[in-house]
DNA sequence: ATCGTTCGTTGCAATTTCGCCGCAAAGGAC
DNA sequence: GTCCTTTGCGGCGAAATTGCAACGAACGAT
């Protein structure tokens, strides 16, 4: 699932500029002109983050009467371009989680945004997809075509760890060392009945046959 | 309690302004000179956040063999004065919580701090659910269904870090070393003994099966 | 000093997982 | 086609992990 942002930008042209990258980096984005049309949203949609002014923060942190959003939703304020220190210490002092003054680099941006996500979203935090296959690192579940799996420890860090980077070729050395921490490698099919159990139990969930093996090589697991 | 902050700046007469201001505003300053001594302070006193070079953050968070700190210690990196976006971004992929470039102003490093800090540390935060489970950080109380329920220190400290973060796996050496401060993890059954005698409580205060183990790796707790 | 509570360890039984064997099938070399 | 290596997979027993109850030591309050 996507993290949704909303984004709280008057100008129309830096609207449409970030609403474009930050789809393609993978957010749901919300665009919003006004601020009243913002609080409609974030009232309506809690979004995981939201960009926005320092006075809309401010209106967020407060709230307000008849209306309840989450009021301790992100917000990072995308700054006046001529604030100074003070300015800035003031919105951090209204609550914001950090200031980013224009004009701004869209990349550092992304990385702040993601920085904020990182502590203040850890569900969204470290998943990896390939396919109909998707593995949170963090509580260590399985979904196939989002229906849970439940895999035992070796089989899931297998899993995790050929799903982040589907497509990749990985030699068997790698797997043993790097999952089973063998440093020696003496041939031993202890990976081949893994990943044969493993392969069982995502046909039984309905996965394709996603773990295929590269002869003489290794594994791979199918992106897409 | 005050938050102690671990300040690895090598710079002398920095490092001793940032130490007397950061004291005066109700830290506690761990001041460090070099990349080890600020590893060493690191896993001996826990800081609740770091202000370090780029290259302390990476070697913080990626851990070294033998040493174990917490590894997401929230950091902010003070950053070089010729620090151009790719320096920062890369700060970020690293992990990094802020990027605070020289020459800065100290109320608004001041600024940043405790906004990372508001996020980070929980002991700010009051209150912890997941499911019919609640705990209130400040009065050290939990509560199933709403009705009380008394625990000892370590049941108490034991729960309160699993529903810090409803869901995820916490490793049993992650638990040992943060709810019990063990450094060595000789094996040791008494995380389990807790893990036991808490499980009986919720259950016997109507809580369904909260506590789960995950075979082979630690313990979760449900949400919702 | 006494009593009740909490904490870490130990023992045992129940459970789960892991690594390997064996055989059949598939892949590659010639 | 033939031969040899590699792989898929079901099954098995050993080994590790865990839940829980019981025990004794440490601790704190009265």
């Amino acid at each position: 699932m996507n993290a949704a942002v909303l984004l709280a930008e008057p100008e129309p042209s830096t609207r449409e500029f970030l609403q474009r990258h930050l789809a393609d980096d993978g957010f749901d984005v919300l665009g919003a002109e006004a601020e009243r049309e913002a609080l409609e949203l974030a009232e309506r949609l809690r979004p995981s983050l939201v960009l926005s002014s320092p006075e809309l923060c401010r209106r967020l942190r407060e709230g307000e009467p008849g209306r309840s959003w989450d009021r301790e939703v992100p917000v990072i304020v995308l700054g006046e371009t001529e604030a100074d220190t003070v300015d800035r210490v003031r919105a951090f002092d209204r609550g914001c989680d950090d200031y980013v003054p224009r004009p701004f680099h869209y990349d550092e941006l992304l990385a702040r945004i993601r920085a904020v996500l990182r502590r203040t979203s850890p569900s969204l935090r470290d998943r990896v997809e390939a396919g109909p296959i998707a593995v949170d690192l963090v509580t260590r579940r399985a979904t196939v075509h989002g229906r849970a799996l439940t895999l035992p420890a070796k089989e899931y860090d297998l899993l995790a760890k050929l799903a982040t980077e589907p497509e990749r070729v990985f030699t068997k050395e790698q797997l043993l060392r790097e999952v089973w921490g063998y440093l020696s490698l003496g041939r031993t099919r202890t990976l081949d009945s893994h990943a044969s159990r493993l392969r069982r139990k995502l046909r039984q969930a309905g996965a394709g046959p996603c773990v295929v093996n590269i002869w003489g090589v290794g594994y791979r697991l199918l992106g897409e």
